[in-house]
DNA sequence: CTGAAAGCGCTTACAG
DNA sequence: CTGAAAGCGCTTACAG
């Protein structure tokens, strides 16, 4: 007469091993502080009733009961897992899975939450957002109202990229694209280009402006900017107006839609993509840009994450909370010295 | 005085419409029957209530009150986001998390799971399998113990991939690899060949015992079998030894390894894969096996999860939950008509 | 050393 | 039509 397959609960442990059910918590949990003193052989009763049982705790009532769960969640604002997707969100997510993995954390993907505009909603009448102990959110742009609620309700979150579009002060850990950008254009300058186009799609995420910031900064080429939508044919003629030798695009699949658009026209020119350029080839060469250290990226997300959920709201002040990694430029091949064939 | 942020209950909800904290339980679960009656006004009431708070119902104490939480678990006998599984997972995920996305569930990847002989373990002591309606289970092998304790628990949850190793019936979706073996042994029959070198890793997944299976019953070419290890070095004596036209393995990586190892000695030599080959090629040319329909069965697998979660137990006799998918045959072309060099 | 009790936030019979 | 009460399974003061 098993009384109801697959819902052990404590109070059946209990009643098994002849205690109550508070001692099966209380033993559950190692609890074993000053005024609670278990013998090891009630202890023990107890241990052996729940090995032979299929027991397993309750995360809901655990959670319920103001525990943490080991539970943290991923927001994207696209969808994680789709073939295009994997690009940019793959080595994040691997990265995320082994610390998650090593924290001994499960993963809650939101899947669920509603599309609006194209993009998904953090906050919505069903979510399940404070199932998880802390969130990683992950997307080029991010809605400044979800970031600016996180922070009011004291909920431990990461976004994965650098913030800026709220007042209050956001968690993050992301890449120093300013200090990239500076680094490739003085390696720009040295191999003698003295003009140089900047192409963008004119997104408004932190980092876009951050390349955007330190293009302007340029001390040694001069760089022309232009945005690019869907439509590349003006592009060799852009330049030829410029008259730049060095072409720059915001991202590595950009710098392969300008290389097509120029065709012939473009032996000669350097090329390289402000953005990861890891299996990227323009005619069979490397395509210049920087390395960028996603999986450790993802592993400090979670760190961090890590931190402020095991810190009260209130003691959270020590934490550096805005962190910016170090990439490195990837020299590769299309970015050559100036004097090609045009 | 806000009474703590980001914490807003019904409790709260109630007092600010003036109602009980029963009735805004309704009017949010929308709770409109034969004896419960809410006047549009009250209603409305609550509804503005809400919308002024950024109320949102604790996920936890609903899943212990007994509701369902559209929270589908994910369960992965390995490392589901390596790159090198992405070749495998990464089709099953994307089915998976878009299937999701329109069922409007979030899904919990299990990545906390102990790993033991280097595959995770489905139950521990802190198992959240229960925070999940249901679980689907991906894994060449998969544990039979596993498997009967889920049956045994009328948990839902749904396998990828055909299994055999439990008396309990299992749910599953899978491809039909007998099929489609049996289909590619008559097209290499219709070729010419008649004797053909299976090599396989001699694994012991229901998918394998399939192909061998399949292999086995061939009333047309002659095959020989092969396990291979790791090392290929005795490969180009086994073909000469058997006097095989053709070399079929057991997946596309085995092909690729043995390519290698035959060098030119494969000339001539027809070579498939007895699984997916989309994107793999050999020396050129489009490497001859199967298209699996995988993201299909993704999505039939989360279908079939979500019928046994929507039925009771005892009322899932009507459904039909071991499903085979039909895959293709592909062609190639390293699937030749005997008579090349050899 | 151990148990009875309150409480976490919700849902659902059950009374008015 | 609506509220007071019990209960989901757990944890943690609080009494013995």
């Amino acid at each position: 007469m098993t009384p109801k397959p697959g819902k052990v609960t404590q109070r059946e442990i209990a009643r098994i091993a002849g205690v109550s059910q508070t001692t099966v918590s209380m033993v559950l949990n190692d609890r074993d502080g000053s005024n609670i003193r278990i013998p090891d052989a009630t202890r023990e009763r107890v241990r052996r009733a729940i090995e032979q049982s299929t027991y397993v705790a309750d995360p809901a009532a655990r959670r319920l009961a103001g525990l943490d769960n080991k539970i943290l969640g991923v927001f994207t604002y696209e969808s994680a897992l789709t073939p295009e997707s994997m690009d940019f969100y793959g080595p994040l997510l691997n990265g995320i899975e082994r610390a998650a993995e090593s924290l001994g954390c499960d993963l809650l993907f939101f899947t669920s939450s509603p599309v609006e505009e194209g993009r998904r909603r953090l906050f919505h009448r069903q979510t399940r957002l404070r199932l998880a102990d802390g969130c990683v959110l992950l997307g080029q742009q991010m809605d400044g109202d979800d970031l600016e609620r996180l922070v009011a309700e004291d909920f431990p979150f990461v976004a994965v990229g650098r913030r800026d579009e709220t007042d209050a002060p956001v968690p993050y850990v992301g890449i120093d694209y300013g200090a990239l950008t500076g680094a490739l254009l003085d390696r720009a300058a040295e191999l003698g280009h003295e003009r140089i186009l900047y192409m963008h799609r004119d997104r408004n995420s932190p980092t876009a402006r951050d390349r955007l910031a330190a293009v302007a900064r340029a001390d040694g080429p001069d760089v022309a900017l232009a945005v690019v939508g869907d439509d590349f044919a003006g592009v060799p003629g852009l330049v030829a107006e410029t008259g730049a030798t060095a072409v720059f695009a915001e991202d590595a699949f950009l710098v392969e839609d300008i290389a097509l658009a120029l065709g012939d026209e473009g032996a000669g020119l350097s090329l390289a993509a402000l953005a990861e350029v890891r299996g990227h080839r323009i005619g069979g060469r490397a395509l210049s840009g920087f390395h960028t250290p996603r999986q450790q990226i993802a592993a400090e997300a979670l760190a961090l994450l890590q931190e402020l959920i095991s810190t009260a709201p209130d003691e959270r002040g020590g934490i550096e909370i805005q962190r910016l990694l170090q990439g490195e430029v990837a020299l590769g091949d299309t970015l050559t010295a100036r004097g090609g064939a045009r």
